[in-house]
DNA sequence: GTCTATAACTTGATAGAC
DNA sequence: GTCTATCAAGTTATAGAC
């Protein structure tokens, strides 16, 4: 693996475990056993570094929200299966834990990450609630806009508490109580 | 107001606005017009700040939660109320927001403010929830503390995803999806 | 309680040789 | 591409006088 890879590498865990700006050049540049000359020719500023990182992060996310999400399942049970999916709860989300780094929000090109990668998650929960919606495993009169919204809410907030308390189970309640009432939204029965 | 006070409006006003880690010592003396010296000699430390200014703002998410809460209503309308009410959404959780801060969660007397404070107000919630169930507003086959949950993710999520994107409206999305779900659950009509 | 001076250390680079 | 040396600025304090 070249020494580029490797920084981006390293850069994204560390970022998404301890922060963007609470993660120095210099850890990074011992973590990955590359020398100061190489890290400065690859990525001239942290930015520079933050912009490839980040990003790679926000794909994770969306790579993997949209394979949990498509199959040929009626839309709830995928929809729910999302909300269900087995994450690394203390770790926090590797797109949503940016949003509170001041020095993350302050550039406009890492926030831009952000807002496109949730904007398209967004998207993808939606296309899906509009199946459950087709296929009749969902009530129709449900804004799909708020439905997806409260759905990626859930599990952000999930993170969140779950951080808080220390205890992963926290987020295992938030999406089974949104499992539980999005089931009992179920027309015919 | 004397310095000390001085110094703890700002520094809460600051880490709530900029992050923990990401504000310093130097920024909150300069902005509460307190010299150095008067500074270390009320907080020898910053974490000592710290414990004082975030716990000041998670008390203060605690006061306005339980004031939402409390009255005559119905259960279901009093959660309602709590996810439909006005906030600074952009600004973010002033507790909330340092889940993500790794030079708050790595000091345990700082992270125990976010647990003890997560911890009581799902107990607010929960407590809510079940007065719902009780006065008939909510089908009482629903698992309480999951509800509970569910509802401070929402309003968590909510915070995340409205900083993303930048658009405090992808907050009230998230909370009218949630209240919409919640409503429909009320047992005989 | 408040002031000024100082200091050890980290951050985020830049410069120039190989 | 990678290395070592260097650096200005900022962070988080400490010391001692008033």
């Amino acid at each position: 693996m070249d020494s580029k890879e490797k920084i981006v590498e390293f850069a994204s865990r560390m970022f998404w475990h301890a922060g963007y700006s609470t993660t120095s050049p210099r850890q990074i540049m011992r973590a990955s056993e590359v020398g100061q000359g190489s890290f400065y020719h690859h990525f001239p500023t942290k930015s520079d570094l933050g912009q490839v990182a980040i990003q790679r992060n926000a794909r994770e996310v969306l790579t993997a929200a949209s394979e949990m999400l498509r199959g040929d399942a009626p839309g709830l049970d995928r929809l729910c299966a999302y909300l269900l999916a087995q994450r690394e709860v203390l770790a926090g989300c590797r797109a949503g834990g940016f949003t509170y780094d001041a020095g993350v929000m302050q550039v406009p090109e890492l926030h831009r990450l952000l807002s496109d990668a949730f904007a398209q998650l967004q998207k993808l929960v939606e296309a899906v609630v509009a199946d459950a919606q087709r296929d009749g495993s969902l009530r129709d009169d449900l804004d799909p806009a708020e439905v997806a919204a409260m759905v990626v809410a859930v599990v952000q907030g999930g993170y969140v508490s779950a951080r808080a308390t220390g205890d992963p189970a926290t987020f295992d309640h938030a999406v089974h109580g949104a499992v539980t009432l999005l089931r009992a939204h179920t027309p015919s029965r």
